[in-house]
DNA sequence: CATAATTCCTACCATTTTGGTACACTATAA
DNA sequence: TTATAGTGTACCAAAATGGTAGGAATTATG
């Protein structure tokens, strides 16, 4: 039951990306040193966030990357289900033919309410409240 | 972010000596035969049980097992942990030395939000609410 | 007392996932 | 033209997953 790195690494890509942001394309290798994350991995999560149409790319020297939309426009769970794969707790919940016990499963309830639970959480904070708090903790930490 | 077979086998195997309990010893070989779960992997996973005291075993010939105590004392959190190991989304909600970002990590809120959730969710259902669960669908199936 | 039924314990194994590294190629700003 | 930076593919070690296999210890029952 654990986000897998890349799961988190693309988080703080993509909020990273969000703060960051002058206009100006940011490239992966000041990302990586900025979240101290290997560069050739943060790469194959970047490329696939770009596949994805929620990041642009900008090839050559001082190219990099911008996020395609808004910070409000981008909730968590869209970065985690794109990176992690679905955030269901079993696979029951996606693919109903995963197990032809659903009829006699009282466990099946559990996994609902988890996946529900779940849900709430990632796809109501967006990249924008992330920033927020982001802020909040620099302001405390200078005070 | 999947539960794996271990923990969602662990709580079959608890409901079905929960819905089956006579007071006699239930045989590995007839949960097994009832979930249609591999018998070799079920003992491995109550012996886990057993060693926490959630179930008392008994060998021998017309030997199996029982719960240790009633449905009612036991939440799908407990079980889930004790099987799958901690339930939280990221290592560090519970190891703060897991990482040393925290104080500039705006990520960790998402993840102990989620952490809250989770909790919120398996802390709160216990085997005898899954055995009033079961046995309305197994009536609604008469029906 | 012999036997069958069970739990208990350890070892083993194939496959998948995780978390990367490495390298060559392409595009572009300066 | 050269350095910078994305693109794509291949490769790899370690750990986790989801079991299988075999045998020893224990006990009810005939």
């Amino acid at each position: 039951m654990k986000i897998s790195t890349k799961g988190r690494y693309a988080l703080r890509l993509m909020l990273d990306l969000a703060m960051n942001n002058t206009g100006a394309p940011i490239s992966v290798k000041d990302i990586a040193l900025r979240q101290d994350i290997s560069d050739k991995y943060l790469e194959q999560i970047i490329s696939i966030l770009n596949k994805a149409g929620f990041v642009r790319s900008i090839r050559g020297a001082q190219g990099g990357y911008v996020l395609r939309d808004t910070p409000n426009k981008y909730t968590v769970g869209m970065i985690l289900r794109l990176t992690e794969g679905s955030l269901a707790p079993v696979a029951c919940i996606d693919d109903m033919d995963a197990c032809d016990r659903e009829s006699q499963c009282a466990t099946y309830v559990v996994w609902k309410k988890l996946n529900d639970a779940i849900n709430g959480v990632v796809d109501n904070i967006t990249l924008e409240d992330l920033m927020v708090i982001q802020n909040d903790m620099s302001n405390n930490y200078v005070i």
